[in-house]
DNA sequence: CTTGCCTGTTCTCGATTTGTTCTATATAGT
DNA sequence: ACTATATAGAACAAATCGAGAACAGGCAAG
């Protein structure tokens, strides 16, 4: 987006906001400082061409904000207590919040991280590193053979791998035979 | 890369993630120092005859960064076992998946699923429903008051909410007194 | 209905920006 | 001094931009 598209977008975004419905194009070039509604119109054409926004031709003030996959955060839940409600129904924008560069997805296999909450078949979302802080989750590459996902301990001139799972016994290495290859970054379990 | 093409690539990077759009040869050459677009131009040639970089001939502004994938599957990986590589890089793309009309999210609180994986602080996505199959999740509001995150069961005309931890023992009600609000969609934990 | 204004849309024009190519100059290595 | 390379700067065509004119359809008041 331009720095001219933005500006329109940010002036549409307000609009729809706060009068609940579309400016028309005049509205724009005055809210901006345009003096010819042609250029305005470029602009929405070029927004509208990348699908930033949406239009409903043959309708004045037709103009709409295309969906995004937020989800409210509704309230808290617990056992046997009442939702309790978050003031502001706040948005979370998975899309942003998923939107970093190199992650990648593994599916796991195996219940060795059972009680961290990481079980077979879920989807783990990993972010590239070459090192992680002690205690994190991390796909450890070891003998350059072996990829496998343990909570890492460096300490004491010997790597740690921990499964989370008391029928797995921590595995020591030596640092040169554990290569972190990403830190975990986000869990996620479809159930439908 | 070069030391200039290298200082020019992240010129390039830098603007289009903080501006959206490519910048101009003559930007480039005001950012990093030169004093003729000629130059920038030889190298931004280079960059993309090796692939790092695109063009969108014809265009203005036109340079954009070699798409990376939305989120790669690239296996499975187990406690002790390689990473098992999924033939195609199969792309996920979670902005699909979760664009579910009705779908909100509540971020749960205590432990009384934790031996389905789910943990105090995770956030479930939850699908809007009146009902649900025997022995799905579901978001359950008891005599209108309480709402709780439980494992559903309805036979013999009574209705069983069972918590998946062994501390708590399952709860039966008569059918008029639970109402299914939605059922369990995803599961997402983040980590950073 | 008709009227008149607002709105969306399309077009052209001139000015500016931009990508590209070219030549000349400066610099470094041999 | 010679060569190879890097930079500067000029030049040109195409793309882009903002302004403005023109026209048809939407919309509400009369």
């Amino acid at each position: 987006m331009t720095q001219p598209e933005r500006q329109i977008m940010d002036f549409i975004e307000k609009h729809i906001q706060t009068q609940g419905y579309s400016p028309s194009v005049t509205e724009i070039m005055l809210g901006i400082g345009y003096k010819s509604r042609g250029s305005v119109h470029r602009y929405i054409d070029s927004l509208v061409r990348k699908g930033l926004l949406l239009r409903e031709s043959g309708r004045n003030r037709g103009l709409t904000l295309p969906e995004k996959p937020k989800i409210p955060l509704l309230g808290r839940i617990a056992a046997g207590m009442p939702i309790e409600a978050i003031p502001e129904s706040e948005c979370v924008d998975f899309y942003e919040k998923l939107n970093c560069p190199g992650l990648y997805q593994l599916i796991v296999s195996g219940d060795s991280m059972i009680d961290a909450g990481i079980c077979d078949g879920d989807s783990v979302l990993i972010q590239p590193a070459q090192s992680a802080p002690n205690g994190a989750i991390v796909v450890a590459l070891i003998d350059g053979e072996n990829a496998t996902l343990k909570r890492i301990y460096q300490r004491d001139g010997r790597v740690t791998l921990k499964a989370e799972n008391p029928a797995y016994e921590p595995q020591y290495y030596r640092p040169e035979q554990v290569q972190v290859q990403g830190v975990l970054f986000c869990l996620a379990r479809f159930y439908r």
